[in-house]
DNA sequence: ATAATATTTTATCAATTGGTCAAATTTTTG
DNA sequence: CAAAAATTTGACCAATTGATAAAATATTAT
């Protein structure tokens, strides 16, 4: 008996448990989306695309998301938690220099250790944002403007050079993402013999050195 | 007698010369070809999407673009120069610091003024370059070279705080690109309520304090 | 004006796309 | 092992897509 409307309308078996099949089989066709979604964008990628890169047939794979909407939902929400994590752990107690160092330093490692996830992102907001823009509107602003308060008050006694903190946080997001969303670019130009991630080094020493100069406060 | 073959391969009329509606049209189509790609990169673009925006028929497109392809292409080739012309102007023999604060100002400003053409290009690099590469490789990459060389005679000659040239402009570009690129992000975060493109004024403010303090020499 | 040329439209095509269905197969459960 | 449930497959479908052909219309040159 096809379980195929059941399991696929509320994603769970009828036992109301997520096999183990289920499981692995998911993760196949998410690790393949992203793949797909990060390099050809929602509207550019095709099911069968996605099909192909998980080793199985279309039907199959619809068996397991009944539509590509599903698919790019279940990529954004888990990208989520990674995209606000680094920005949450910005400690309003911790040293306001040293905070926003290791910030940078935690972007630019998802920007090396998960390129795709940042290509999903880039695009899904070059595109115009229409599937998480009510989550950028809410959770992603509400937390920009706590942290941007945070970053205020650090300006405010003293201990940074006083900017505006939204556009500070814009900066961050924009040196760090660029490595990841531009990477055929910045290969290219770099374009050393041996050039596995080596740029990261040479990006991370930068980018430091930048902001921290930039930041520290006059005397 | 229809000359869509003649025209179409070589882009030329019978007597070689573009006529007053051949002009017109084509800047009509890549008008709206340019707001198509770049809301949804090439594959996710349709000629149906783009005839429409342009109020014409698809086949009448077709009249004067026979293929998806060149229209990608024509708008990639006229977005070339915008996009070198900048890094060009940087002056090997002026003050080192006025030219950089020129040179984020004016990419700053092409944010602004071409939003659409930054999102073409950055779709077009997040989908692998696939049209662009060799421009990126050879033309590009020689330009960077060539003024990342005068960026390092600026701080060998101790009048910039020494930094990797290559990674300064990465940041440039990322900044400023950002507002572009990450326009509806921006605008979400930022939500102000009367908001035009006021934000461009607040980020040159920030940029320029940021590139400044963190380029100044150390005395 | 009229012939030559350029432009536009209508109709059409084959390929691709997102998605469905029922049958076949495999896995799990009792 | 057998029955039940879960998974996979192959055959389809309607809509969309990039593109073409030929007829109809408009423009330009003589």
């Amino acid at each position: 008996m096809p379980l195929s409307k059941t399991h696929s309308k509320n994603g769970r078996t009828n036992k109301g448990r997520e096999s183990r099949i289920q499981r692995e089989k998911r993760e196949l066709i998410l690790g393949a989306a992203l793949e797909v979604f990060a390099a050809h964008g929602f509207r550019g990628s095709t099911i069968d695309q996605i099909a192909d890169a998980a080793g199985m047939s279309k039907p199959n794979l619809l068996y397991y998301f009944a539509r590509k909407e599903d698919i790019h939902q279940s990529l954004i929400e888990r990208l989520m938690d990674t995209w606000l994590d680094p920005l949450k752990a910005i400690d309003a107690n911790g040293d306001p220099m040293a905070e926003i160092c290791a910030y940078i330093k935690r972007k630019l490692e998802i920007s090396r250790d998960f390129p795709k996830e940042s290509r999903l992102f880039a695009n899904e907001i070059l595109q115009g944002a229409p599937r998480i823009i009510s989550m950028i509107e809410g959770e992603l602003k509400t937390l920009v403007d706590e942290k941007a308060n945070v970053i205020q008050g650090w300006m405010d006694a003293g201990k940074l050079n006083p900017c505006d903190p939204h556009h500070l946080l814009f900066s961050i997001w924009a040196t760090t993402q660029h490595y990841a969303d531009f990477d055929v670019q910045v290969r290219a130009v770099l374009a050393r013999d041996a050039q596995g991630d080596t740029h990261f080094e040479g990006a991370a020493t930068f980018l430091e050195n930048l902001f921290c100069k930039g930041l520290a406060p006059r005397n």
